[in-house]
DNA sequence: TCCACAGTTCGATTCACACCGAAGCAAGAT
DNA sequence: ATCTTGCTTCGGTGTGAATCGAACTGTGGA
């Protein structure tokens, strides 16, 4: 009997398939097309990899139309691969790529459903000396001031004491080995730049890129110090 | 260009591995013959496998005399586990594996030929109190206060020069995370134990049995208090 | 109706690697 | 010195799994 996080690990631990994850690390749902281009197999096989992915309960898949649609199956599995990436880099530093196309992606890109990169981390840093936000290692804990904040921009707390996902929680951010805002509060604020048309999402990547106006904008409402 | 996460994936998704891995979260440190038995394959099998969980650096060794002591590299790796295994449980729920409570193993046990867990840790901090020893890091030496009490003891020091074994060497403990006492010294202290009938070895484990009087003469010897 | 496209199933191939037996090496023990 | 023990190296075997070509199902559009 082997034990499970063998199962696990095995399923991560195979190239095409960890493409495949790390794609749909953008948060973003694809098809197993789209999928098998970036794992650069094809679709026969893609599609046996993807069943195994949906049947292990790492990935969850929905139908439309003629397509599927694949994504992680929740902030779980994203934050093992975070975890992963976290550990991969303390052991061989060297493996990052310091391309230009990768200082992009060290800026802001997307952490499953929250911005990460080194404006994540900004906010969150800016976050907590505004004092609106208390961080205790993982944890973290909105302030009166920081509530009072949020529900000024529109944010209403109300309706989110249903869900049972956590309102903020820190993830560890692996370019910056520094934390940054996850949770339903991370998510929120990214959303709401993408619908103020500050930042779009890159086509196939996980980079977020803001146009120069639209990170004025987000730096000034969060009060973040430009470098 | 594989992504590194699926270098460490694919070294714990191995069932071989992952059996010892999880035998190392335990926290103690493990020879190799003992990690091939618990992974249930043959020396020469488990060799190559800890090779290339230390060439990866999950694992870091410790040569001590002809035995190696693996141990997992740090918190980071054994947190990645612990993720791991927090997901397998979401997923898989019916496989909880309730840890056997060692207590009596993290009292006292042998570590390879001297005493650890808290009481070796007791007693190294009582040789340092006492100023018999001086410990830098991971060597330590006896003072003069220190040969004069062991020699009052019945420890002969000259016979002991003829050999290369360090006379006093500090052991990382897991259990406790602090150094005990190794070296000649540590093994001539548990002998001394055995000797004098203050303690057992437990026949299939490494624990090490006090009888209620033999401990009470150990702490009195060597001035530790008891909690 | 017919075609194009998304995804799957099947069969065959290929290759990596986990595994063990045997022998070798090194360090204590006797 | 000789033996025992812990670990490693080498060579050969076998199995599992990733891969792709080809053929099949199902959906949507022309």
């Amino acid at each position: 009997m082997e034990p499970d996080i063998t199962i696990i690990a095995a399923l991560i631990g195979d190239p095409s398939r960890s493409r495949m994850l790390l794609a749909l690390m953008s948060g973003k749902a694809l098809t197993a097309t789209e999928l098998a281009l970036e794992a650069d197999i094809t679709a026969q096989t893609a599609s046996g990899h993807l069943a195994k992915l949906v049947e292990s309960q790492l990935l969850i898949v929905r139908k439309q139309g003629r397509h599927k649609y694949f994504q992680l199956n929740g902030q779980d599995v994203a934050q093992l691969i975070e975890q992963l990436m976290n550990l991969s880099v303390s052991i061989n530093p060297a493996a990052i790529a310091t391309g230009p196309a990768d200082q992009d992606l060290r800026d802001s890109r997307i952490c499953y459903d929250h911005l990460a990169g080194s404006l994540g981390v900004s906010l969150y840093d800016s976050l907590i000396q505004e004092g609106h936000l208390l961080g205790h290692g993982e944890n973290t804990e909105l302030t009166e001031s920081g509530k009072e904040f949020f529900a000024r921009l529109g944010v209403n707390f109300d309706d989110w004491h249903k869900s049972k996902r956590p309102l903020c929680k820190a993830c560890l951010d692996w370019s910056e080995r520094r934390n940054h805002l996850a949770g339903k509060l991370g998510n929120w604020i990214i959303e709401d730049v993408f619908s103020k048309k500050w930042a779009v999402k890159d086509l196939d990547s996980r980079i977020v890129r803001f146009s120069p106006a639209g990170l004025e904008a987000f730096c000034k409402k969060y009060k973040i110090a430009r470098t």
